[in-house]
RNA sequence: GUGGGUAUAGCGUAGCUGGCCUAACGCGUCAGUUUGUGGCACUGAAGACCGUGAGUUCGAAUCUCACUACCCACCCCA
């Protein structure tokens, strides 16, 4: 045997067993985002490198360290999406969407590419639901957005999801807050670890969520960023939160969360759940009002976020929460015989056209077997076609839940009685569910 | 990039103070239990050179080392 390739480092197969899960948070997103007036977008897998670089920052672990780039044979230099936003918005100034009238609100669900060291939670291709509003300042926007990750959240029927936000000003406030954080710091620099040291140049709000015990300790008497807010970012916060406040959606407002990536302004939020290890944050996002004035756009406000699918599911399923369920087989035939096989795909192809769920045999398996392949995978009815049924023009319909065999014609009556039997067995269904709500009402 | 853990049939596991292991169990797969009818039960079969390579030993799935892969954590983020 040959040698066997393995699928990549941090990937993912998504098996047919696992794929109604995925369906389910398709659905999910798909429909709130509709609701809340979103339309989707799709863009490509691919972006020119200059694009990442000037929208999330050069200096971003992301940019610096996580990007799949390539050189086509060309001179271009492409690199996978590490995020959905930046691609978005490219799209979006470059396709004119801008001129439509504001705001404009779009959503996706695609793949991003991050060059990481794979754990629970984070892999090197992963799924994002997103959505961006373009051009809103309001704070209204920020209550709106939130909202809509947390709908979905709900609708995927998860509990115990926090969600922090934060502001972390523009870039009129943030310069006079990361002063005041280096001079504090600075003061202590040789207590501080190896990291939070360099982080005090880079980027000193890190400091704030380093995990270090010496670093958490001399952060609590750090200066907190809602006293160094301008009055414009601290009236939007404050904002924000009466709306929040309004829609009924608790929040903790966390200093600490501060996100890596470059293009955020003002408010910043994430949505984090416990229940599945150290990588918690299901959703992130925030404000972005410089970004589309850094890639080439007329100066326009916009914000959004992006949700992690595999830590949505993953969460799903820790809380056992419901998925979409497999659509079962309504008909499977057992041909006995080559003329019996031909009869069974001409009864089957009939049948799909009516838009039923048909299978057969395909493997000549017996007759037996085949009666326990139809019960595994759950099919409603069976069929047997034999020599008798062939000659006579009649077979039966079996019903695999009651063991009931019904008379058919296997000419032009066929449709209509497979057609009544079905809509019989859906009612029967309901009938059985009636009783079990009713006998438990009572008791 | 830095730590820690794990590696036994398709999947989940037991065995791991070395010899009863010619590797066991559950699930799954296939076949049979009156050869035209499933679910339950029973019987049987296929399927693993015990991650790879070396070493210690009379003898290794079991001990040692190296390598590789995966997982978890730091970091970072969705």
């Amino acid at each position: 045997m040959a040698v066997m390739i393995q699928r990549p480092k941090g990937t993912n197969d998504i098996l047919p067993s696992q794929v109604k899960k995925w369906h389910t948070v398709e659905k999910i997103t798909n429909d709130i985002a509709q609701q809340f007036g979103f339309k989707e977008i799709r863009i490509p897998t691919f972006e020119d490198t200059g694009l990442f670089v000037r929208s999330v920052g050069e200096t971003t672990d992301v940019v610096s360290k996580e990007m799949y780039s390539v050189t086509a044979t060309g001179d271009a230099q492409f690199t996978l999406r590490p995020e959905g936003t930046a691609g978005t918005m490219r799209a979006v100034i470059e396709n004119g969407i801008l001129n439509e009238g504001l705001p404009q609100k779009v959503f996706y669900q695609l793949t991003c590419f991050r060059h990481e060291k794979p754990q629970a939670g984070r892999l090197r291709e992963f799924h994002q639901f997103g959505c961006e509003m373009v051009g809103s300042a309001s704070p209204r926007a920020d209550a709106e957005v939130i909202s809509l990750a947390k709908n979905v959240l709900d609708s995927c029927g998860l509990r115990d999801i926090v969600l922090n936000i934060n502001s972390i000003g523009c870039p009129n406030c943030r310069p006079n807050y990361h002063k005041a954080l280096k001079e504090y710091f600075s003061a202590r620099k040789d207590e501080l670890c190896g990291t939070c040291q360099e982080r005090l140049e880079k980027n000193p709000m890190r400091i704030l969520d380093c995990k270090s015990p010496i670093c958490q300790e001399i952060a609590k008497g750090a200066p907190l960023i809602t006293d160094y807010l301008c009055e414009e970012c601290s009236d939007h916060f404050s904002k924000l939160q009466g709306y929040l406040g309004a829609m009924d959606i608790d929040f903790t407002i966390n200093p600490k969360i501060v996100r890596g990536l470059d293009y955020y302004t003002r408010t910043v939020f994430e949505f984090i759940s416990t229940d599945i290890g150290a990588q918690g944050t299901v959703c992130g996002g925030g404000r972005y009002d410089g970004l589309i004035e850094q890639l080439g756009g007329k100066a326009t406000p916009a914000l959004g976020f992006a949700m992690g699918l595999e830590r949505l599911i993953m969460t799903m399923q820790k809380q056992e929460c419901d998925f979409i369920e497999e659509k079962k087989c309504d008909l499977y035939i057992a041909p006995m015989s080559e003329d019996a096989a031909s009869e069974a795909i001409a009864i089957a192809s009939k049948l799909r056209k009516e838009g039923y769920f048909v299978e057969y045999d395909l493997i000549g398996r017996g007759l037996k077997a085949q009666m326990k392949y139809a019960d595994k995978i759950g099919a409603a009815f069976v069929m047997v076609l034999g020599s008798d049924e062939i000659e006579s023009g009649k077979g039966k319909l079996k019903n695999m839940r009651t063991g009931e065999q019904t008379d058919t014609d296997l000419g032009e009556g066929l449709i209509n009685t497979f057609s009544n039997a079905v809509i019989g067995e859906m009612f029967s269904g309901i009938d059985e569910d009636i009783a079990k709500f009713t006998e438990g009402g009572n008791g």
